[in-house]
DNA sequence: CGTCGAATTGACTGATTAGTCAGTCAAGGC
DNA sequence: GCCTTGACTGACTAATCAGTCAATTCGACG
């Protein structure tokens, strides 16, 4: 029997998936993890609570993978690369967390202090590439532009695999790189 | 007095904007758009029917001003980077439905048949870009992706302006338009 | 065992809401 | 002047749901 809270949190992520968040009384996400209607609210002083603890959940998860996945040495292209991969191999893995955690940044549930409360995902990447724009490696870009472009370019390339399910998912995510990549590199061989 | 069904649509874009959609009781869409409680229901068979319509008609103001401030000549790098900073502009213009129309997409409001109703507003720069690519102008890339790349990109600049205030829109807009560019274009000279 | 505090329970409530429907009323045909 | 039509009204209902709380169970410890 694993933490009520836990199981709570993720009975909630499946539910929630599978109706919406306002579809998905409180009453039902009790039940479901197999707790009283009221324990839920022993964990969660609100509903809003929950919600919000779901997202950053969700958030967590996919930071903890992409610490993983991300080398951490190698060329500025291929750490940012191998960042780039591990977000769409997630994505692909958990799509349907994937899906909520899109709904649940933009929904109006999540308070700014938890949008704020954000691991910093890209934060290390990010760095690096600061250091690569001082060598002329890159273009000289406002860094939050530039990981805001990133970020929406990879949200683009797990979409795209979304409608195209058929699709290589490794040549997907090297075409999407590839594009961000020569877009922000300075030229010189091409690559 | 304008058309009935025309004041519900913009009063609950109004509202569902101000509150959100789920907390936005259909009495008071009707009673602010100055018609009775019953009278909605004569318009929408339902609530969902309402937040459909505002979503078509949402993406219906927005296709119309891409139609007018994308220029239907020139080279394709200057017909894409009018399309571009249509878009930018119209969002920086009507924030508020751009939120919303972003938030409605994800939702599961949204039924799949209003999503495809989609009025193609990247249809005739999507086949000028295939020309371009058969001329060797272009990478070759896989067209669903280069526009939902691209769609992702706009959306990046219009959020990256939405948290900086104080950038410059017009800078924003271009920086964000070479990247992409340079990252679809076969190099020649460099631009 | 017995005691005590904490965790858990689930029936209950007060508030809210989408959607209904019996009736009103203004306009236009006869 | 009367009748028909149908858009419109708004009080009403049936259902739902977040959150409460008094009662109960649980578990640790002496």
């Amino acid at each position: 029997m694993t933490d009520k809270r836990t199981r709570l949190i993720e009975t909630a992520i499946r539910l929630f998936h599978e109706r919406g968040f306002w579809d998905t009384p409180t009453a039902l996400i009790a039940r479901e993890a197999g707790v009283a209607n009221g324990t839920l609210f022993n964990y969660f002083p609100s509903k809003a609570a929950l919600v919000e603890a779901v997202y950053l959940s969700l958030k967590q998860s996919w930071a903890t993978h992409l610490q993983a996945a991300a080398p951490s040495s190698g060329s500025v292209h291929d750490r940012l690369a191998g960042y780039w991969t591990g977000a769409i191999d997630w994505a692909r893995a958990h799509p349907d967390r994937y899906a909520l955690l899109g709904q649940l940044k933009l929904s109006d549930e999540i308070g700014d202090g938890a949008r704020a409360h954000g691991i910093d995902m890209f934060g290390a990447t990010l760095e690096l590439i600061g250091e690569a724009m001082a060598h002329g490696v890159i273009h000289p870009i406002e860094p939050d532009l530039l990981k805001t472009l990133a970020e929406a370019q990879i949200s683009a390339a797990i979409e795209f695999l979304g409608k195209h399910p058929d699709a290589s998912v490794a040549e997907t995510a090297r075409t999407s790189y590839e594009i961000f990549w020569r877009g922000i590199a300075v030229a010189l061989t091409g690559d």
